[in-house]
DNA sequence: CTTTTCTCCTGTATGC
DNA sequence: TGCATACAGGAGAAAA
């Protein structure tokens, strides 16, 4: 599941094979792509068109292509969402189109085509206004885009203020997992990398947010930061030149998970076998040692 | 306003 | 073999 690290490994293959071209024509298939998109399908095929790329950007999971429209008018944001299963592929008009393609972008040049490939959907497309953002020290030169604007800065962005986070989380009425994945207050951590950084920490993630010292909530952002940033090392050495990849779990990084999907293994610090339990209808991952379950609320 | 629950979707794995 | 069911879960709407 595309999470910060996947996402960030996409937009790196975007400013290599996208950034600088000019779109000609896009094509989407039925109107679930575009529903987030205020004027629907062909209306953001339209727009479009003839607009140049000027850069590739991300925030958390959000990731956006900065395109110059024809005829000076001020540049937009191409938000694209990945979902669950969203993919940007990067291939010749000439290859044959995978299942579940949705968008393709044409170009003035001889080059490959963009295409938006989404099996279950959850991804989409939108062409919004750039609005300036929220953080003053942003690293985001042309702002962000209007549905990227609710949610807060990635821990690996530097607008990420860590001690604003720790305060939120310290007034928050809510568990310590829910609020990793709360995008609102912190963007980028999926269930993935909420549960390796809570296994580092050794937290269980239904430790109460007020019941938690400052410095553990700091020290389980900080695992989460780090965390992200190995697998986007891991992630980063698997996209070839044509393929702009999500690999489910970013790259070869499944094989370094310690707690998610690890159900049964022994836990990589104590050996007790890494238990699964129940959380919002999904699941939680953890060390039933290293993170002992809170008293029931 | 805050917090929780529901819904969207389909390929894969598992059980009978 | 065939069919039913569970599971994966990000995000936003709706409900509480």
């Amino acid at each position: 599941m595309p999470e910060l690290p996947e996402v960030e490994v996409v937009r790196r293959g975007l400013v290599e094979h996208v950034v600088g071209r000019t779109i000609t024509s896009v094509r989407l298939t039925g109107a679930r792509v575009a529903r987030r998109h205020e004027g629907g399908p062909v209306d953001l095929a339209d727009r479009l068109a003839g607009g140049r790329v000027l850069t590739a950007d991300r925030r958390g999971k959000y990731l956006w292509l900065v395109v110059a429209p024809p005829g000076g008018q001020d540049p937009h944001a191409l938000v694209v969402h990945l979902g669950m299963s969203g993919q940007l592929l990067v291939q010749h008009d000439w290859t044959p189109e995978p299942k579940h393609v949705h968008a393709r972008l044409d170009f003035a040049d001889d080059g490959p085509q963009l295409r938006f490939v989404d099996q279950r959907t959850f991804g989409g497309l939108a062409f919004t206004p750039l609005l300036s953002d929220r953080y003053a020290d942003s690293s985001h030169p042309y702002g962000v885009p209007q549905p990227v604007q609710h949610i807060g800065a990635d821990p690996l962005e530097p607008a990420f203020d860590q001690a604003g986070v720790i305060r939120s989380q310290k007034a928050r009425h809510t568990s310590i997992k829910r609020a990793l994945l709360d995008q609102s207050l912190v963007s980028g951590i999926g269930n993935i990398y909420a549960d390796e950084a809570l296994w580092r920490a050794g937290v269980h993630g239904l430790r109460a947010c007020s019941a938690l010292t400052k410095p553990a909530l700091g020290r389980v952002l900080d695992h989460a930061a780090q965390v992200m940033r190995e697998a986007l090392e891991q992630g980063g050495t698997s996209f070839d030149a044509l393929y702009v990849n999500i690999n489910g779990a970013s790259g070869y990084f499944d094989r370094s998970l310690d707690a998610y999907g690890q159900t049964g293994r022994p836990c990589a610090r104590c050996g007790a076998p890494i238990r699964r339990e129940e959380f919002m209808n999904r699941s939680s991952h953890s060390c039933p040692r290293c993170q002992p379950r809170p008293r029931l609320p």
